[in-house]
DNA sequence: TTACCATATGAATATCATTATCAAAAAAGG
DNA sequence: CCTTTTTTGATAATGATATTCATATGGTAA
């Protein structure tokens, strides 16, 4: 799978056009509008909420909640999105053109905050290596309570 | 909430006594029969899985599906249990009596190792730290395909 | 022990996010 | 254009988990 780090919009383009015709898939303008949304609004979304963005942004266009589904699989397979899956929260998505990060989850507002750390990568590979794996992925989410959320508590 | 490494389950019947007392609740044989199945499986367990594990266990107790979802839920909020969420493939569930770990799981066979490692909780306060966030948890899961499994692709 | 009453239970039903179905619409390629 | 294939939205189906409710059971105090 190729890189896709800072890529500009129209170069995620190109690449997602030709995924489409490498697999005999068509382009279509519900499928622009998901990939420009998420593109423009490079945040955590639930199925729902970009399935709402989507129509707000793009009212002249149909949209049904099922090609929003449909679309983020596509896109996700073909790791031009990407997603966290907050266990009983559901399943968020966020456009995959920056570098690999995890998250930090407020547990009171939701806030999420990325991060990288170049040492825990470097262990969990060690981690896996000891154990006869090899890794393939992963997936870290610390969670916490916010320097917003800690005054408002005090309160 | 208490600390409950490595607990006998005679200290851990205790402990599970005196929350439902604190609460109201009652000691019933299905809760008994699910935290002993639990104590003597210490694996990780859907909650379907773990059902008719006790139902074979314990075959003069009637056992339905939702108690088993209520219980556990039970023993979660009160530490009894923990609790991993592997996506689409849905939640498991452990007794919480064996010190903190995190998992390596291969996403071949589904095989689960089970690790802990200072350094990596240490780099994980650090950067919650830095970001004012005040740690309360967190989740890592490493994924990877295990010995047997590159063996088996080989061929 | 017994009697009382609050809580727990199992079976059935509801919920809710996600997926599948299907007839109509749109894209790709000549 | 025209043809073929894929895509779409509406709708129904699915499946895991939660809720409802009438009955059963545990705890407690006489
Ligand atoms: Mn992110
Ligand atoms: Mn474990
Ligand atoms: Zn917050
Ligand atoms: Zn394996």
């Amino acid at each position: 799978m190729k890189n896709l780090e800072m890529l500009t919009y129209d170069e995620l383009l190109v690449e997602f056009k030709n995924i489409l015709k490498a697999d005999g898939l068509k382009f279509t303008s519900q499928r622009e509008a998901i990939l420009s949304t998420l593109y423009e609004n490079p945040q955590h979304f639930t199925s729902e909420n970009l399935y709402m963005l989507v129509k707000q942004k793009h009212p002249e266009l149909s949209v049904g909640i099922a090609t929003v589904y449909r679309t983020l699989a596509l896109l996700e397979e073909n790791g031009l999105v990407s997603s966290i899956s907050l266990g009983i929260q559901g399943k968020k998505f966020e456009i995959a053109n920056k570098p690999h990060h995890d998250h930090l989850i407020c547990e009171s507002c939701g806030k999420i905050v990325e991060f990288e750390n170049e040492k825990i990568e470097d262990l969990q590979h060690q981690i896996a290596k000891e154990n006869g794996f090899v890794l393939t992925d992963h997936l870290m989410q610390l969670y916490g309570i916010c320097t917003e959320c800690q005054k408002n508590q005090s309160k």
